[in-house]
DNA sequence: TATTGTTATACTCTATAACTATA
DNA sequence: TATAGTTATAGAGTATAACAATA
């Protein structure tokens, strides 16, 4: 890894297109954040482009499953999804077959969300793929290396740390 | 239904927000990753809105100022933005007068960049206000926390851990 | 009036692909 | 033919705001 040693002088000191450096940049924490993240979708998208669900379907309906009789808005407010992308994305899932609305009738402004046979099918299906696909995008941790980095995610949001996975 | 901790005095609500279970999905790096990412971002804008550049824009500018005389494509590539939005990007940099897109005279498909003046000033600005914001949006850190997950983040990425790429 | 969900618009960014102008 | 950049389109997702139905 070359330092590229440029004219500080010169205003158009050609540089090769792996030489670019990005300074101090690589110790901000959001830019690593959205860089690793970005990485990491990349990587598991690029290791198998048929997957049943996109992620943020997957996990929709993951947690739709884990608490039957939460409300639509509730797992959106959880999963940091807006409502009105949340409807969108629910419509979706419904047309599909993998969810069903319920509008209880102590409430009837609220939406109850619950998988169907199908939902349920898709959603173990995917999580298995996805625990594969998951470590190995990121198979350059080690185990503690990735419950380390776990631990401090879960520190940034104020979440208690997790058990172990 | 998970237990919902609901007092007799709460609205009937089966499932309340701040009660929706996220089952093992908090041991998911991916899905740790993409919260982690969206939330101090949110933090970053909430704490100031009225920044002069968005992220994107300040982290283009910045690495354009670090390299001077690099190709639009070549920063693209090291930033992972696509060409086609790079190019809209630097368009409108440029005509905000922030930067400045030069096509050299030895290989005139390329796009050299270059900030002006008036760029220079507000990546100088931009810097000092997000050092701040990034840090406040992860106070939760303390500095062995910040180095660690930005050594564990370099790791997942393949970039060398110290201190300047 | 406040809350829940929906619709709509605008904007950011990705994914593709076609296109130009060079090389 | 290949490369660098541009343009265009489709889609995901955010940011907002207006809106209807219900509480």
């Amino acid at each position: 890894m070359t330092a590229a040693p440029q004219g500080s002088d010169d205003p158009v000191a050609p540089v090769p297109a792996d030489a670019v450096a990005l300074g101090d940049l690589d110790g901000s924490v959001s830019f690593m954040l959205r860089i690793a993240q970005v990485t990491v979708y990349d990587r598991i998208f690029s290791a198998e482009a048929d997957l049943p669900l996109k992620l943020g379907e997957h996990t929709v309906l993951k947690v739709v499953g884990d608490n039957p009789g939460a409300r639509q808005g509730a797992i959106a407010d959880k999963l940091m999804i807006k409502w009105s992308h949340m409807t969108k994305v629910v419509s979706g899932l419904e047309e599909r077959g993998l969810v069903e609305r319920y509008v209880p009738p102590q409430d009837r402004r609220s939406v109850f969300l619950r998988l169907t046979d199908a939902g349920r099918h898709v959603v173990a299906d995917m999580n298995l793929r996805l625990d594969a696909l998951d470590a190995g995008a990121t198979a350059a941790l080690d185990a503690d290396d990735r419950a380390e980095l776990l631990r401090l995610l879960h520190k940034i949001l104020g979440w208690p740390s997790a058990t172990s996975s």
